[in-house]
DNA sequence: GAGTTTTACCGAATATCATTCGGGGGAAGT
DNA sequence: ACTTCCCCCGAATGATATTCGGTAAAACTC
């Protein structure tokens, strides 16, 4: 799908309030609330938008301790890799977790409630699953940015 | 704040439709739509909810690749971690940073078009920061989970 | 280039929704 | 027992989403 200015205007806006209102949306891209709707729904149908979501503060929700944690797997069976994707899509506390290159395997990134709940996690959990073979956790102090919007 | 099962409902539903409207979460929730948004409005007030942000395809923006970066810095000074963070948070490529503790001293999450623009941002913008003494590329190959909301 | 189709837009009408307000009722506190 | 506070409800109203017919310009066809 082709985006022009005004698409990508509407874009930037709604990444950063994703609840403004369709009249208040057209009003700052100079266009109707109908045709704003119009290019709205298109922008969501092409799946340019994929959903909508509130944004929570983690410390709020006792979630204050956020790690990241390389993974290397055993090559021994094919079929490892998948059975460790599915397993941690079924885990809670991992947010995010992506098959890299170079040196590891996996990069997992998951929030827990302080650093008690991540021994546990990681030893009850993470390092039991099959075909993990070594572990490293990396610790966040700082969130230096945090930035889930898309430079359009 | 203490959220009883109410809100965290309210929330789980939110994170997942953020556009969703009050009368629809209030029969969800079995609530008036009047008192629903009285405990919206508090999450809200409160800071539980951030924000509300409409997430983007990356593919369809043009940025295809993610790369995660590991970067050290040299310890001569102590506002190259300042002059360092402020720099990162300038740049419209990352969209995530943070402090680690564990081996290296940033870890650095950004999203470009492709590998050429990639090499572009390592070499002309993110390795001629001051202070920046060594870095670590990881490529990811496959998105195995990216899961956005926080499991209340 | 005349005709045709497509695309994007608008304004008005209507259905749906957010928001406010007065008040009820139960729990906690005095 | 009384007061206060908290959470809830229903009704009213003002704002909004959504639909629809129509217009004009661009793109496409012959």
């Amino acid at each position: 799908m082709a985006l022009d200015e005004i698409d990508r205007r509407i874009l930037r806006i709604l990444q950063k309030d994703g609840r403004m209102t369709n009249v208040e949306l057209a009003r700052l891209v100079n266009l109707s609330p109908a045709a704003t709707l119009e290019r709205v729904r298109k922008l969501e149908h092409s799946g340019v938008i994929r959903n909508y979501m509130a944004r929570l503060d983690p410390e709020t929700v006792n979630l204050g301790l956020l790690v990241f944690v390389q993974v290397t797997l055993d090559r021994t069976s094919a079929d490892i890799f998948d059975s460790f994707a599915k397993a941690v899509r079924a885990m809670p506390q991992v947010s995010e977790c992506y098959m890299v290159a170079g040196g590891f395997d996996y990069l997992v990134k998951a929030r827990v409630r302080d650093m008690n709940a991540y021994r546990a996690f990681l030893g009850k959990t993470l390092t039991r699953l099959p075909g993990v073979r070594q572990t490293h956790t990396y610790t966040v102090m700082e969130e230096v940015k945090a930035d889930l919007e898309l430079p359009i």
